[in-house]
DNA sequence: ACATTGAATTGACTTATATCAAGGCTATTT
DNA sequence: AAATAGCCTTGATATAAGTCAATTCAATGT
């Protein structure tokens, strides 16, 4: 299946391993092929996020709905992230979180418990999951020194800087959402940035 | 060393399983004990962070400075908390932060080529490594969503609920620059939260 | 013990960002 | 093709938080 082979690829260029015949076996046994349409739920609030998935193709985001029932976006992902809330899938306890396709989806999903396994039995799985880990330290740091260092206007130009596909994928009123703005001053700070 | 055995408790406790003997030995002959004085700098902004340090006693801030000579202080630590900028650690390029002492500082330090070692050779450190990886990112997600999501007041909210022992480490003005706030604003905050 | 430095508070004022409301544009659905 | 819904922009206004300055108090160094 051609889905899988991206995933392969995937795994054996971040960990710098290859897979043999048997870990690809392994993996295809246990990782399902789960399509969602636009605007579908991977997790719904209140629900224990089972599966983690591997982002073959589309794009999602993670938010919260507060009190005054405005959204805000913790994540955007994309082709070749996992999703999921870790601290759910992680801890098995209901999820504050929803994650819902923004583009029609295809993932790649499994268990917590079968995750365990391929940790243990497939070398370039656990050296994966260590450089993943890696990345989401340095990127975390990154992304929370933004927001407690940095203006409104900063933190645009750094998103642009890091992360310029989010640009061309999603609406302008998700990306102020993920970062921590309403629409309407996103619109303005791109206007006031051009006499910059 | 009494200091060595407070360490090896946290390895165990947190990774689920036992050192040997030899396991110890090794942590012992390639961890560095290393005292600093209060305001002494663990790390400074341009210099690689060549060591991770386990605090033994003490406390810490890695913070950074901004072009108007403002202090952001991303990261508070404790005792039993592992100390670096994990950016430069691991990539080995110029950290742009500083790391200093807020109290008398005692740690354990090792590089990131031994760290790799243990992680090799000593399954109670390696199961320790993918525990906090664990933590880590539950609590950035956290932190992550407040930052967005949270008015200052709510951010101050959660600190409290979280992290009480702030409050008694840590002077109010490192505690607002942790949460992106004035000392002013955070001064103002605990006035007003006797009203509610 | 005295002098100095740093921390916290408070008031007055400024600035950044949110909110509310309206209008126009675009894409999607029927 | 018409209707609808979603998205973006803009203006007017409100609110939250920052800045600057002054004062008090506590902690620290000599």
């Amino acid at each position: 299946m051609s889905n899988f082979e991206a995933f392969f690829d995937y795994i054996q260029e971040i960990s710098g391993k290859l897979l043999s015949a048997n870990d690809k076996h392994l993996l295809m046994a246990h990782f399902k092929p789960k399509k969602l349409r636009k605007r579908q739920y991977f997790l719904q609030e209140g629900d224990v996020c089972k599966y983690i998935g591997f982002i073959v193709k589309g794009s999602a985001r993670t938010f919260t709905v507060d009190e005054k029932g405005h959204e805000h976006i913790l994540k955007l992902s994309l082709e070749n992230w996992w999703l999921a809330d870790f601290e759910s899938f992680y801890l098995l306890t209901p999820s504050r979180f929803n994650i819902e396709a923004l583009e029609d989806l295809e993932v790649l999903q499994s268990t917590n418990a079968q995750i365990e396994e391929f940790l243990k039995h497939v070398p370039a799985f656990s050296a994966m999951a260590n450089a993943i880990s890696q990345n989401y330290t340095i990127a975390n740091q990154k992304r929370m020194q933004a927001a407690i260092s940095y203006t409104a206007e900063e933190r645009y130009e750094d998103l642009i800087r890091n992360y310029p596909q989010f640009l061309q994928r999603f609406p302008q009123n998700m990306i102020a959402s993920y970062l921590g703005l309403s629409p309407e001053t996103l619109s303005r700070i791109k206007k006031n940035s051009f006499k910059h």
